[in-house]
DNA sequence: TGGTCGTATTGATCTGGATCAAATATCTTC
DNA sequence: GAAGATATTTGATCCAGATCAATACGACCA
């Protein structure tokens, strides 16, 4: 990423790392005091808001290689939880002292704007599944989101085991349990997937492309000429 | 925000003002170059972003003093569209200046973050109401969100001319644009507002408040307990 | 003054997915 | 490893809001 030798290990002098964590750990609660960027090693995290109503918005899964914690940065507090869903290893990089370093490194806060600039991208991708697609075309796109950050880090794109509960899907993907249940059930029934439990099989990977990309009809709302 | 003079005039040095730009004008359009960023000094923008079916999902209306463009730093490409509503007079900051410039400001390095992490938030307040509020709360919240945000650059809180049309209100919003006719009519005959063609009146804030905030019951979806 | 076009409103109907209900499967704990 | 708690699946019903259809209102123009 256009970093020296040096830049890396005076990048990798600050960063904190703590013993594993285990499934319900919180790396921070929304209202704490923002100090640090974490960044999932292995496991997973998700993170969630509180909504006026009581409920949680889950905002997001957190992968091996992925930062948590951009949204805090404005308000210097928490907006939301981040919660541990299974044993996890987690860096922690104090915030205060990234900042220093990336005033000294010109790349490295090149690549801070690109990652905070990311996860805006990230969340448009995310406005457009929630404003404009139906629940079979949000599954598809979250079962293919999860293939491919996988396999990024080296894993198996079409094998691998949920961490997530099946409500947790239904509430990052604006839909009830039972509605996710059913299509993996469908899904299954179609071939797309093999589903037992926690562990997930894509057997078709371009079905389920097609399937997010522009077949179907999305929520048919709003036709746009 | 902690800048010397000296910073600001040499922020300042860095900005093109450009001549007005009028309804339809593009600042960008998907696909094109990353160069700059825009900031509104009056008038207002939309951002959209083409939807794999050819649609589009309305991402923004930027109003005076908000920034676009910082989804594209990532790829250096633009993702999104961004198109003038009415007569609007934009300020261009080119971002590889303004990133030279950070590089040597570090308290204008930490605003750029936490504008960046501002527009992470913000998208977060969006994806809660698409996933967990129903048509009424997300309209009475896009009232509040005008209103507030008028208020803040001194304008009235009250009253003003919406720029976009019903269309893209609903588009925004995840709603039909029936829909949305039908609440304006509802929210005024429920004495919350005067609705005349693009003129609002707002009448009752506190009680558009409540409706966006924790009364009502959502989408009463995935009820968390 | 009347005509055309695009936007907005209003009414009637339909439907995807929520909600309700219940059975079943899994995980926990002691 | 039995009892209770929790998560998942499956079926039946319901409803908010989409879709379809028609009308009304400007704005603009010849």
């Amino acid at each position: 990423m256009g970093l020296t030798q040096e830049d890396v290990e005076r990048l990798d002098d600050i960063v904190k790392r703590t013993r594993p964590l285990h499934r319900g750990d919180f790396l921070f609660r929304d209202g704490d005091r923002f100090r640090s960027l974490y960044v999932v090693k292995t496991g997973s995290v998700k993170t969630f808001a509180p909504s006026p109503e009581g409920g949680e918005q889950v905002l997001g899964f957190h992968l091996p290689g992925e930062i948590i914690g951009l949204d805090a940065i404005d308000k210097d507090e928490h907006a939301c939880s981040a919660k541990v869903l299974e044993t996890s290893a987690i860096c922690e990089i104090p915030f205060q002292r990234l900042e220093e370093l990336t005033c000294s490194i010109p790349s490295l806060q090149h690549q801070m704007y690109r990652l905070l600039s990311k996860e805006i991208g990230h969340d448009t991708d995310m406005l457009l599944l929630l404003g404009k697609k139906n629940a079979e075309e949000r599954l598809a796109a979250f079962l293919l989101s999860l293939s491919q950050r996988l396999h990024k880090r080296g894993l198996s794109p079409s094998d691998f085991y949920l961490s997530m509960s099946r409500h947790e899907i239904g509430n990052y993907l604006g839909l009830a349990v039972e509605t996710v249940s059913r299509l993996f059930t469908r899904f299954q029934d179609d071939g797309l997937m093999r589903v037992d439990r926690k562990h997930i099989e894509l057997l078709d990977l371009p079905a389920l492309e097609a399937l997010v990309g522009g077949n179907g009809q999305g929520r048919r709302q709003n036709q746009q000429r």
